[in-house]
DNA sequence: AATATATTTTAGACTAATCTAAATTTTATA
DNA sequence: TATAAAATTTAGATTAGTCTAAAATATATT
């Protein structure tokens, strides 16, 4: 049984190593978990006496398969409340993150099976990240980056990768969310910003804003 | 904001100070929430600082009101989550408690709100205990102890004293629930056991069952 | 390659919540 | 009412998770 700390730590031990490769660095955990390099070196040690993470002095950590395994049981839960709260809640997918951050944390097979019954097997989360099923098995869909769409080429919203409420606010501004058809039109060469069709409207984007937005092509 | 263990002992004291009235003796609380009476009285003096109760050495506690508030809160939260859990995903009512003990502590007053519309602001637990509503009020109706129903006059099984599995599993072996309609058929002198009918089949219940079992008249 | 900088770890301390054992106070009983 | 028993509190220790400051190691730069 697991702490709640503890379940932090690995979850942001596992999302670390999504976007990196390798091992997960001491600093990057203390920044995204908020607390001193030296409180992540005691509780590395921690993880690595339970077996849920390789641990070498001064290398960084890996996930072992069995904390590869426990990170994704938070994962599932968080993201099957975030799709609870949008769908039956009343909440905006720029709102959601906080609550799941304390859901994610419940101790229950079944509510979490149930939950999932309930939504009818959601296979994404309302920001469409993929939402492991009971097997902690997800299947993504092969997306790009909005800069990477090639001039002229439909393609559709499928996910973002800032989660924050400012751009989830912004993108709801513009109109643009999972599922909007997005086509680019024209790519400025001094500031690489996009003129796009966003579903009826066409707009403005900033190069930044591009590099958040995944597209299915 | 509270910890999780101070939301505990609030919760604690306040269903203690239901039962008996007057103040909360310490060893009370210990047994309720399993620990030792110094850790009580620990916790009474933290508590105490907080203005959220009233606490004289070796005189018990008694909530203030700012402390009666904060455990309606959470109670408040519980019941809701037991109804959900009831409704929507398949829980039977001796299933609950222990889920909604970790779910009553989620911070989110949206979420709480918006649980209780989903619900349709539901004005009983599936234990027949009262929801607070957003002012925190509740209404129960003046309800009797089965010991206490007179004989051949009609009444519904409207809530039950004790919450335990057990319990709960015998009544649902007996198909007693809330709703059904009970008549005392013969109290038997000797025992106190009772010959009742329950909603179409008649059955002999202990002294000790009915006084676990509330009846509107 | 030597040195400066950045990263990581160690050592020792702190807080919240708990415990045990001993001391104190209250309540019950003879 | 004096004494025994029960309840409560105090004192001091423990654990998990954190911190700061100093030491050790790795990485980058000249």
């Amino acid at each position: 049984m697991q702490t709640l700390s503890t379940e932090n730590y690995l979850k942001a031990i596992y999302h670390a190593s999504q976007s990196a490769s390798g091992t997960v660095a001491t600093t990057s955990i203390a920044n995204k978990i908020g607390a001193k390099p030296s409180s992540v070196t005691d509780m590395f040690k921690k993880l690595s006496d339970q077996k849920l993470v390789k641990y070498e002095k001064y290398q960084g950590v890996s996930l072992t398969s069995e904390g590869v395994k426990m990170a994704l049981r938070i994962v599932r839960k968080h993201r099957l409340w975030e799709s609870f709260l949008v769908s039956n809640l009343n909440f905006n997918w720029d709102e959601v993150h906080q609550v799941a951050e304390q859901l994610e944390h419940i101790q229950s097979e079944k509510l979490t099976n149930e939950l999932e019954r309930f939504l009818d097997y959601p296979t994404h989360d309302p920001h469409g990240d993929p939402i492991p099923n009971r097997a902690l098995f997800m299947k993504s869909y092969n997306k790009i980056l909005l800069t990477e769409l090639p001039l002229n080429k439909e393609g559709v919203c499928v996910g973002v990768k800032d989660n924050s409420s400012d751009f989830l606010r912004y993108l709801d501004r513009r109109q643009i969310g999972i599922g909007t058809p997005i086509l680019v039109l024209h790519r400025e060469d001094f500031d690489q910003s996009l003129h796009i069709q966003a579903g009826n409207s066409t707009l403005m984007i900033t190069q930044k804003t591009a590099e958040n937005i995944y597209i299915k092509p």
